[in-house]
DNA sequence: CACTCGACATGACAAATGTCAGACGGCCGG
DNA sequence: CCGGCCGTCTGACATTTGTCATGTCGAGTG
C-alpha cells in the first residue's frame, strides 16, 4: 500500500532533493509539488494526496493556514508540517488547526519517512524537542488586544501610527504595549516584539 | 575527473537530501558533511575537498566566516554559498571573502551541479536575481560607527546600555543612531535596524 | 444581588528618545 | 599650506514613550 504525497516548500532545491529522497522508500509516492501556499491548496484539490508535507514558511499563505483550509476541504488528507525554525507558538497553532505531525528540518530523511507513515496511519507525531520547548514556553499570556497591538508595533512604527491604525487613543496603545512588555519581562516594546516572535505568539 | 565536495548545512534533512541528489551526478562526490561552522572547518581540514558548499546561516560561525578561514587555510578549495534568504549585503561580504559562487536555495539541483562545476573550474557564478538586488540596493551608506551602534541597538536595548557597551556618551549614541536612521529613511532606530538587516548591512 | 476579577480604555506625569547646533581632528585637492 | 569636507563626539532642547492612577463594562461566583 503506497502513500500518496503532496510536497510543498518554496525552496526548489530542497523540495526536489526531498522528493528524490522520499522516492527511495518503496511505500511513498510524491504525486504533487508546490512552491507557495495557494499552489499547495490547488495541487491538493487536483491530486487528493493521502499526506501533505508542508513547509511552515511559504510565500502566499503559511503552512498552518494551508492546513486549516485542507482540513476543511479534504478531511481524508493528513497534514505534516516541516520547519526550519521551531517556534513554540507555531506548534500550538498547528495542532489547533488539525495538523497531525510537526518536525524540524534537522531530522534525517529516514525519520521523516517514518513520521509520514505514522501520520498516514492516523496517529500524531510531534518532535520531542519542539514539544518540550512548547511546554516550557507555555501559553501566550497576552490578551487578544495586546497581541494585536504588538503586531502593529512589529515594524517599528511610532505609537501615533499604531493608535490611528487601531482606532485607539495613544494612551490606550501605550497601556496595552506596556502591559505586554511587563508580561513578557522585556525592556521595552521592541524587545517584547522580538520575544513574542521567538515564541511564536504573534 | 570527479569533484570532491564538502557539504555544510545545519538542517540534517536538507543536507542528506542534497547529498543524495548530488550523488546522482557522475562527476560529483560528497566526501564530507557538517552541521555547524566549526565542524565545516574541521571537516575541510581533514578531507581537503575541491569545493565547499556552505549554507549562509549555520550555528557557530556563518558561511562567510567559514569561507574566510577556508581561503586562508586551503587556497585550493573553492567556496560556494547557498542561502535561503538572499540579502544583498551578504553577497557583497561573501565576494569580499573570496567566495566564488552564491546561489539561493530556489535553484534546481541540476543547476546547482552546474554551478559547482563552474566554481571548480575556477570561474565565478552569482545568481542573476541576487546580483540585481545587490546592485540596486547599492553600498551601505553607514559609517563603521553607525553600523556598530545599530548592531548594539538590534535587540531593543535602551540607549543607556548601548552607551555603556560602546563607552560613549548617551548624546553621541543618539546622534549616531539618528544619523543612521535618516540615512536609511526610517521612522526610528528600530525600523532602521530592520531595514539594515533586510539589506544585509549589519 | 453584591462582589470580585480581568479586559478595555483614558489622561497626567516622569523618563527615554530624537533633533539640533557646534567643537575637534584627520584627510584630500587646489 | 590651508580651506573645506567628513567622521567622531558632546550637551541642550523638544518630542515621544513608558508608567501610574483611575474608571467603565461584562462574566463568573458566593
Amino acid at each position: 500500500m503506497t502513500v500518496r504525497l503532496l510536497l510543498a516548500d518554496d525552496e526548489h532545491l530542497i523540495r526536489g532533493a526531498l522528493a528524490a529522497l522520499l522516492a527511495l522508500e518503496d511505500d511513498l509516492l510524491v504525486v504533487a509539488e508546490a512552491a507557495t501556499g495557494p499552489e499547495a491548496l490547488a495541487m491538493a484539490r487536483a491530486h487528493a494526496p493521502d499526506v501533505a508535507v508542508l513547509d511552515l514558511q511559504m510565500p502566499g499563505a503559511d503552512g498552518v493556514k494551508v492546513a486549516t483550509s485542507l482540513r476543511a476541504e479534504l478531511p481524508a488528507c493528513q497534514v505534516l508540517i516541516v520547519t526550519s525554525h521551531g517556534r513554540p507558538g507555531h506548534l500550538k497553532r498547528a495542532l489547533a488547526a488539525g495538523v497531525r505531525g510537526f518536525v524540524p528540518k534537522t531530522v534525517s530523511a529516514r525519520r521523516l519517512a517514518e513520521v509520514i507513515r505514522t501520520v498516514h496511519a492516523g496517529n500524531r507525531y510531534v518532535d520531542p524537542e519542539l514539544a518540550a520547548d512548547a511546554i516550557s514556553a507555555g501559553d501566550s499570556p497576552l490578551t487578544a488586544r495586546e497581541a494585536e497591538l504588538l503586531e502593529l508595533a512589529a515594524d517599528g512604527a511610532p505609537v501615533s501610527e499604531i493608535a490611528e491604525r487601531a482606532s485607539l487613543s495613544q494612551g490606550t496603545v501605550r497601556n496595552y504595549l506596556s502591559s505586554a512588555v511587563s508580561k513578557l519581562g522585556a525592556e521595552n516594546r521592541h524587545a517584547a516584539v522580538r520575544l513574542a516572535r521567538e515564541r511564536g505568539w504573534v
